[in-house]
RNA sequence: GGGCCUGUAGCUCAGUUGGCAGAGCAUCGGACUUUUAAUCCGCGGGUCGAGGGUUCGAGCCCCUCCGGGCCCA
């Protein structure tokens, strides 16, 4: 930071010493903060800038796991790990390394072949929670356990707080505030990881197939649009104005593809200032795309296969299994309802959307559903989520909304008062919408100014009108599909997890 | 916003009617050359989230605040 108008933060009043430190800190860590002094003042470092590794923990499983109990390899390899098991029968210890992956290998620290002083040394200063290099031939142990038989050893970095438990779960709350340790200690942990990624990467792949091209567009923006949400503000020094954490990519992604981007996707963070709980997270990564020439018929195709492909890249199959062990079937076609016939029959009641407010507002009454400054829409969408979604547990497109809620949905082309959109629910959480686009630049001045409208009288998540949006449109966006959908989410349904689990670093206070 | 639960050793958790602050793992000291959460013997370790109140006495009861979770709106 070299911004002079920045006051930096003011420097603390104490600065502690090492050895002050030592004092303040709890027994282990002072144990430790001591063993770290020894190592550095006897020359054998407890931070060296590397260790001659020649291979991985898992490679020396893949190669020498069949080994018999008793048996040598002749190969002698060094390696490193995480010290996660310290186990001292005298002159000889066992110790097991982890690596990144969570995968372990034993190794033998014996008297007889790395001489007094060293094993000594060994359990000296040695700590669980270690990186430790080994170097020494791969055998397997009398009780057919594979490890390295150390020649000589060296510890990789010295950790001078003690491990967690490894035998007990961490509490939620730790995991979400110390995800390093819970990917440490938990396979789970480093699994979603993994599983995440390979997700994200799936997506990718799946656009590239069919000629999408990824873009990034801003994130810090001076009207915030594309969602009705709230957004977080903050503010720019350099043009001294407000600026807001983008509540969606949509209007930049939309003037991407007048500009000619006809195929266009992005994979990015959104900013929601709401609520937080197991479903909603304030910031999560979001995926839209747009496809010229397409609509919600063709992106609902595209969503299914994205999310298909994604099952088959984490799951090897469109079944997957959650969590808990339920087992999910997101293969074959996905059913497409309409929201007012679904909601017509389980209401009982004939809903279209010429239904007066008034008898809309007569049912929601006798089911005791409460809307905010209800509009023909609003109360159609909630009671279609009291009447219909409770039901949906197989995947299912939900097609054909109301038109006032949906501002940058286009009209149905042959059903009066809906608009061409569809969510896709998954268990019965909403997972991806979908949409034929609204280019239409006039309608769309009006939709805002009808949003303008609900947000003079107090609905705090209506659009804003985004004059330079409008301008692009007028410039002619071509007919197109589609579709965003929630990535934390996604890995929800792969994986039957809370949105937290799914997220690495979770929000905390 | 409302209701309920929760915060105690490095980690995970007990703590009875208000009466000496506990366990497992980890740590520290000792024994042990084939262990698998090694085992055996021994010793330590606490701002009981913070502040206030009631009481002879508070981890426990009351109030305020802070953090976390669940349910409802």
């Amino acid at each position: 930071m070299t911004d002079a108008q920045t006051p930096s933060a003011p420097a603390p009043d104490t600065e502690l010493t090492a050895a002050e430190a030592a004092a303040e800190a709890s027994e282990q860590k002072a144990v430790r903060l001591a063993k770290r002094e020894r190592l550095i003042e006897s020359g054998a470092e407890a931070y060296p800038v590397s260790v001659p590794v020649t291979t991985t923990i898992p490679a020396v499983r893949a190669a020498w796991g069949h080994l018999a109990a008793d048996e040598t390899s002749g190969e002698i390899v060094g390696l490193a790990g995480r010290v996660v098991h310290l186990r001292n029968t005298g002159k000889l210890c066992f110790v097991s390394l982890q690596s990144g992956d969570g995968s372990r290998i034993q190794a033998m620290v014996s008297q007889a072949n790395v001489g007094e002083e060293s094993l000594a040394a060994f359990k000296e200063l040695v700590d669980l929670g270690d990186h430790l290099f080994v170097t020494g031939e791969v055998i397997s142990s009398r009780r057919g356990e594979l490890s390295v038989m150390a020649t000589g050893w060296k510890i990789a970095a010295k950790a001078v707080l003690p491990l967690p438990n490894l035998h007990t779960e961490l509490s939620e709350e730790t995991r979400m505030r110390s995800r390093y340790l819970d990917l440490i200690v938990r396979d789970g942990a480093r699994q979603m990881v993994r599983t995440r990624a390979q997700a994200n990467a799936s997506l990718r792949k799946t656009f590239a197939e069919r000629d999408f091209l990824e873009v990034e567009t801003p994130m810090l923006q001076t009207i915030h649009g594309g969602a009705a949400a709230r957004p977080f503000a903050t503010h720019s020094n350099a043009f001294d104005t407000e600026l807001y954490l983008r509540i969606a990519p949509e209007l930049f992604l939309k003037r991407a593809v007048v500009g000619g981007i006809d195929r266009v996707f992005e994979i990015n963070r959104n900013f929601r200032n709401e609520g937080a709980d197991s479903s909603h997270s304030p910031e999560f990564a979001m995926l839209e795309a747009y496809e010229s020439y397409g609509d919600y018929v063709s992106i609902a195709e595209l969503t299914q296969t994205l999310i298909q492909n994604a099952a088959l890249a984490v799951a090897g199959s469109h079944m997957v299994t959650w969590a808990d062990g339920t087992e999910y079937d997101l293969g074959g076609e996905w059913d497409r309802i309409s929201m007012y016939e679904s909601l017509s029959a389980a209401a009982g009641v004939q809903i279209t959307p010429q239904t007066s407010l008034a008898d809309l507002q007569a049912v929601a009454d006798r089911v005791g559903v409460e809307v905010h400054l209800p509009t023909h829409g609003k109360l159609v969408e909630e009671l279609w989520e009291h009447f219909v979604k409770p039901g949906l547990v197989s995947p299912t497109f939900v097609m054909d909304f109301p038109v006032d809620t949906s501002p940058l949905t286009r009209a149905h082309r042959s059903i009066e008062g809906v608009v061409e959109k569809w969510d896709l629910y998954i268990n019965g959480f909403e997972l991806a919408t979908g949409y034929s686009e609204l280019v239409d630049p006039v309608i769309q001045r009006e939709r805002f100014v009808e949003q303008a409208k609900q947000g003079a009288a107090g609905d705090v998540e209506a659009m804003r009108l985004d004059e330079e949006f409008l301008r692009a449109l007028e410039f002619g966006m071509p007919p197109s599909g589609g579709m965003g959908m929630g990535i934390d989410r996604l890995l929800m349904a792969l994986t039957g997890l809370g949105i937290r689990e799914t997220i690495l670093f979770p929000l905390v206070k």
